[in-house]
DNA sequence: TATTGTTATACTCTATAACTATA
DNA sequence: TATAGTTATAGAGTATAACAATA
C-alpha cells in the first residue's frame, strides 16, 4: 500500500516530519511536566548554564522569544527560585541573569530524564537506524538554516 | 564536534525531530496561507474528499478535534463556499458534510503545492537519503501509534 | 535619540460547561 | 437517557504599543 487513500500528503516528508516531530514535542513536554518545567522554561534555563550571564534582551534574541514575553518568563523562573536578576554595573538598565543552585539542579534533573525520552521516541528503530536518522535530521536542520538547540516554535507558531 | 556546548539535548533524536518537524510545519502553513487555507482547514477538507459524507462528530473524532471547535471550523469552510451541511435523513440531528466543487478545487490546488514543499524541506538530502528518511519516519510513526494523515497537534498542543 | 525592561491592551486558541433538538 | 450540534464563558498564549530609567 503506497499511500493512505485520499491523503496524498500523509506519506510525504514534510508531513511525516511534522507529525512525528509534534508527537515527540508532546512526549518531551509530558516528561518535563512532573518536574514543574515547561519546554519554554527549559530552553531558557539550559541557555543560562554558560558562565557569562546574558541579559533579557540577549537571551530573547538568542531564543527567538520576544523581550516582552521574556519578562513574565523570567518572573516565573525567579519566583521558582531558579534564576536571579542582578543589576549590571556596566549598564544599569539591564539585568545579568544567573542560574541559582536550584536552577542548575532542575536542568540536571531534566537532563537525566532525556535518555529515557530518546529511548521512548526511538523505540521503533534499531540503534544503527537511530544513528542514521539523527545524521539525516542534522543535515536537514543545517539545510533549513536552523540553529542548534533553538526550537523554531519559540520564534513563530506553526498555526 | 559531538554536541553543542551546554546543550546536551540539541543533538538528541527527540529534539531534532521536534525542531525539524516544527520548521516543516511552519513552511507548510506558509505555503497554504496564500491559498487562504490553514493547516487545520486543509486537514478537514482533505478528509472530506471521500464519498460518504461524515457528520461533524465523526469528523471531529477522526481528526482529534473537539466537536465544539469543529462547529466554527465548518462555519468558516461553509462561508468560504468549500463545504455544505446537509441534514441527514436517517438522523435529523446530524449534518452530512460534503465538499463543494470549490472545496475540491482548493484541495487540488494545495496538493499541487505539496511537491514544491517536499523539495524545499528535503533539499539538504539526496533522493536516496530522502527515501531512507521517509522509511525511518514511517517506522517511528507506527511505533508511536500515530494514525496516518492525522496530525497530533490537532488533538493536543505541545506547549 | 536609542535601548532595557516593563506594563497594558487586544486578539487568537482552546477547554469546559450548558443548552436545543432529536433519538 | 443519550447523542449531534451549538453557544457562552473563561483561561492560556501571543502581538502590539506605549511607558520609565538609563545610555
Amino acid at each position: 500500500m503506497p499511500s493512505t487513500p485520499g491523503a496524498p500528503f500523509a506519506d510525504s516528508l514534510p508531513f511525516l516530519l511534522s507529525q512525528v516531530g509534534a508527537r515527540s514535542a508532546q512526549l518531551f513536554a509530558e516528561r518535563l511536566a512532573p518536574l514543574g518545567v515547561t519546554p519554554r522554561a527549559y530552553a531558557v534555563l539550559s541557555r543560562l548554564t554558560g558562565s557569562p550571564g546574558p541579559n533579557q534582551q540577549q537571551l530573547a534574541d538568542a531564543l527567538g522569544i520576544h523581550r516582552n514575553n521574556m519578562v513574565g518568563l523570567i518572573d516565573e523562573l525567579e519566583a521558582a527560585g531558579w534564576v536571579q536578576r542582578h543589576r549590571s554595573k556596566q549598564d544599569r538598565r539591564s539585568f545579568a541573569l544567573r542560574l541559582t543552585a536550584g536552577g542548575r539542579a532542575v536542568v540536571s534533573r531534566v537532563d537525566d530524564v532525556l535518555p529515557g525520552l530518546s529511548d521512548e521516541v526511538g523505540r521503533g528503530l534499531t540503534a544503527p537506524d537511530r544513528a542514521t536518522l539523527i545524521g539525516l535530521l542534522k543535515q536537514l536542520a543545517h539545510a533549513l538554516d536552523l540553529t542548534a538547540g533553538v526550537h523554531p516554535s519559540l520564534r513563530l507558531p506553526a498555526r
